[in-house]
DNA sequence: ATAAAACATATAATACTACAAATACCAGCC
DNA sequence: GGCTGGTATTTGTAGTATTATATGTTTTAT
């Protein structure tokens, strides 16, 4: 007779086999296991993590669903190139924020929103419904009301955004809304590590709320590039050190890494 | 040089879990399982599909990865909101076209993309290397020697912009490109079924590859404009049927329906 | 009579075993 | 050398048993 483990869940509500998921994840973000590399087989990763191939498996299939790994009889579980990976899936997205390239994805991400959300905000100018106007402005309202640098405010900042997200109607961009939610985590890193250089741009928050609801779309979409480039020169500002100020040469040397 | 088509997803070779998962993923996004509705137990499921409950359960976990569904002990297996679901996952994305609603799903695409490819093409005019700008003119180049109106050239076309996306260094564009890949599938479909409408402007697609090579990424955006502009009018064009042109108004009635 | 506690039940979660299928690898043959 | 077939290894599938947990019911104590 074997002793049985008893797995600890003293901080996980997660499912065991989503915890796996998770581990094995952040070790193929992290690097630790590489593109083209071979996992141990089933059997030995389940006694590894101390687990029944059943649960082992039901975690490698959903890595392989998120594409980052791929399961081939007599081969085993390859991990799949980079490209295949779907980072669009929020707990890949979450997992790479842990990774030792957490800040290059940090980067890419603020790049995608400066391109994203300017267009969202003025489909949102366009089409948002009344309920959907009162949401935004309910979020921007209580950022307002929590004052700044606080947990709060970068709560209601996010929903903000996604207020307006949800308000293009355009699924997809709804979608998008959670990749950001998976993101904002790493900001709230940043902004714990450095409060002084948390700047959350109240009036140009209101400026855009105020356009979406006089159904301005370009006046909504120019307010949004601002603020988004005022939140991308903050982040700019704190991965470059408090030395020199980030150029755009640097942030594209950085993604052309992540790219590998 | 030798094209070879690369059928990017086999379903026939799909492993029996990868079916079942396919099978109930149309169900919901076809809305024959709609959300807050609880799936028949496992057992029941997998005596439905003829299959164990080992593997039943495996297709649920892929399912819900990309947040389609949310199991509970004693609850069952419930189809989650429509804002949960990952939209940007290809596969989600697959099975939305098959559903009643594709045609809402591919405006909101053509909706996205022509957000977010001028902005790439710009992005890639700045940092593509060498060897991307030659899988970018390779591309084209392919799809002029294909001709017009051909599955070949409507690949080639693909191609051509997911080079462009894979130029910008950002990881998360390249996703997107997969989420791309995912919706032609529903262009196809309609170039077939309306050979006369779809036109591939090859011109402005030179265009946009010269600017790339020159490295100016204002004229690249401006030219990836017009491009998508053109083809999201073909679209509209075929959708609204051959009586009238699609307006906006109606391309935002639409979408107001798929975010229900 | 009411509220709390114990119990029953149904379902997903996990575990374990056995067998099937696929295929890379190797030996042997022509 | 190249082909052919066998073999071993790994994932794929099946079936059953056990455990955990949420819900509903009954019992019990006040």
């Amino acid at each position: 007779m074997q002793v049985k483990r008893k797995p600890s869940r003293m901080f996980s509500q997660r499912s065991i086999h989503g915890r796996i998921a998770h581990e094995i994840g952040q070790q193929i973000l992290r690097g630790d296991l590489q593109p083209g590399q071979i996992l141990p087989s089933e059997i030995d990763l389940g006694e590894g993590f101390g687990v029944s191939r059943t649960v082992l498996r039901e975690a490698i299939k959903v890595l392989a669903a998120k594409g980052l790994v791929e399961s081939r009889t007599k081969i085993g579980t390859r991990v799949k190139p980079r490209d295949q990976w779907n980072m669009l899936d929020p707990d890949v997205l979450s997992w790479s924020l842990v990774s030792n390239e957490a800040e290059d994805y940090a980067l890419a991400v603020s790049e995608m929103r400066r391109v994203l959300e300017p267009a969202g905000a003025a489909l949102a100018a366009q089409r948002a419904t009344p309920a959907q106007v009162t949401r935004i402005r309910a979020a921007f309202e209580a950022m307002e009301a929590a004052g700044r640098n606080t947990e709060e405010s970068v709560y209601h900042d996010l929903r903000f955004h996604l207020a307006i997200l949800e308000a293009t109607g355009n699924p997809f961009l709804v979608s998008m809304g959670h990749v950001i939610e998976s993101a904002i985590a790493f900001n709230i890193k940043l902004s714990v590590e450095f409060p002084a250089l948390r700047i959350q741009s109240l009036p140009l928050h209101r400026i855009v709320l105020e356009r979406i609801e006089k159904g301005d779309p370009r006046g909504a979409q120019a307010a949004m590039v601002k603020l988004l480039q005022e939140a991308q020169m903050d982040i700019e500002r704190i991965l470059a050190g408090p030395r020199k100020r980030a150029t755009r040469a640097a942030s594209t040397r950085r993604l052309r890494k992540v790219q590998e």
